[in-house]
DNA sequence: ACCGTACGTGCAACAATCGGCGAGAACAAG
DNA sequence: CTTGTTCTCGCCGATTGTTGCACGTACGGT
């Protein structure tokens, strides 16, 4: 076991448990707990995890000195795309939709993920290159610039032969009587066409797109297995949409 | 055992591994750890691993195989770049391969230009993203992750629906007698096909390129119009290439 | 307030690294 | 055939990195 391996397995288990306790690590690699705690402080010395007594924990979202706003919707995105990443089981295929709280969903993935993932955003595409095990399939077809997906009809004709356990959409809106929507009727259209190839889709919904609605609708809320957000349940519109019979899955 | 034989067996081992340990290797192979070091030292400074602490791990490909080469010869890709978007007339149709010096070709095309762009790659799809005028269209497949670019049969499919004036050609290799040449079979054939689709074909040979050669063959030199280069014509793989017959087009 | 646990530091032993050196092989020129 | 050059390789010594242990201190639960 090389050292900088063993570095990386910490971040690992940080990122796939959320904790380390350095006890347990020392014992299971077999070396010292002094060993175990000089890899933690390095790493939190170059911010990569969290120092706390016993052991670590992720490095906290909000270490950078960002603008609070950017802050609050990265930490938004990402918390929706660890949970998202969850429901991803070995083996599955996964359509992951296109726009940044998919390209967070990317990175979310854990690094020995085996699955494959397609997707008609180049932009994830070319993130998950970076991606050891999972497996890409590229949508192609006329790509719109202002959300940097292929759509259109060449796009929903190479969709169709495609067969997919889950389908991560990312819409605009989320809103208990307008449904889903975003901003592009051709997208709006692309989107469903993912939708139909799929067994059960999720929308993927930072904070701030719940309540919100855009010009083209995508697909009622019924129409998708579940809502994944970190937005409270105690607002007016979560309970709002809790009624209208949307399965919510917490972030 | 030759050098050159011994490193690609260091590299196989990284990518089989996903690790070298500099004493067992030279337990191996009979040798001293000394020459292993060197080995993996030189590896890493040509971006090809990571060097640590007792061994080596494979280039991240995020920051090696790909942002590694990137800094190689930055000079001569940006040269060829240059002349290559020269050579684009406005309104046409042009089909754009992946790679380092593709993504080079996108920044170097002119800020107004208007024209179709085709291509198969996700990186260069995304870095069009944010150019103004150009038209996008994506090519989708099974994406190959050592070069970032959709291959296979679905993607020959989705180009022989193209027609275009120009194709940018990327390979690894530009030698008199083995022609053009790549790193994979798959590749070979999805740059076959964009050729043929394109009324000219142009290759894009950073100085390094010149004189090298891969295991597979995409195309003898007579069947481009021309090989972009800012390798100096006084040298003697130069003056072959042009005895052959090969347009050499000085960037 | 007390006690067990975790923490950080200094230390010693050991392993790995790097640069330089010289021996030997391969090769070209005379 | 000899000479000189270049490259590779193993070895040496100085340096740096890693590890476990000991000791005093800080922390957190009871």
């Amino acid at each position: 076991m090389l050292v900088a391996q063993r570095r990386d397995l910490l971040l690992d288990r940080l990122r796939l448990d959320g904790r380390v306790i350095a006890k347990d690590l020392a014992a299971e690699l077999g070396l010292s707990e002094d060993s175990v705690r000089r890899d933690l402080r390095d790493l939190a010395a170059a911010g990569l995890c969290q120092r706390v007594y016993g052991g670590a924990l992720p490095a906290s979202p909000a270490t950078g000195d960002y603008a609070a706003r950017q802050d609050i919707a990265v930490g938004s995105k990402r918390k929706v795309a660890a949970r998202a990443a969850a429901l991803i089981q070995p083996g599955s295929t996964v359509i992951i939709d296109g726009g940044t709280t998919a390209l967070a969903l990317v990175h979310a993935l854990p690094a020995d993920l085996k699955a494959l993932v397609v997707t008609h955003s180049p932009t994830v595409a070319a993130a998950l290159a970076t991606h050891a095990t999972v497996e890409i399939y590229l949508i192609g077809g006329r790509v719109f610039k202002h959300s940097v997906v292929a759509s259109g009809a060449a796009a929903v004709e190479a969709a169709e032969g495609v067969n997919a356990d889950l389908f991560f959409l990312g819409v605009t809106g989320v809103h208990p009587r307008t449904g889903l929507t975003t901003g592009d009727a051709d997208e709006a259209a692309m989107k469903r066409a993912l939708s139909r190839r799929a067994a059960d889709t999720y929308v993927l919904a930072s904070t701030e797109k719940i309540g919100a609605a855009s010009p083209f609708s995508v697909l009622p809320l019924t129409a998708v297995a579940g809502i994944i957000t970190d937005a409270p349940g105690t607002s007016s519109i979560m309970q709002e949409l809790a009624e209208a019979g949307t399965a919510i899955v917490t972030a």
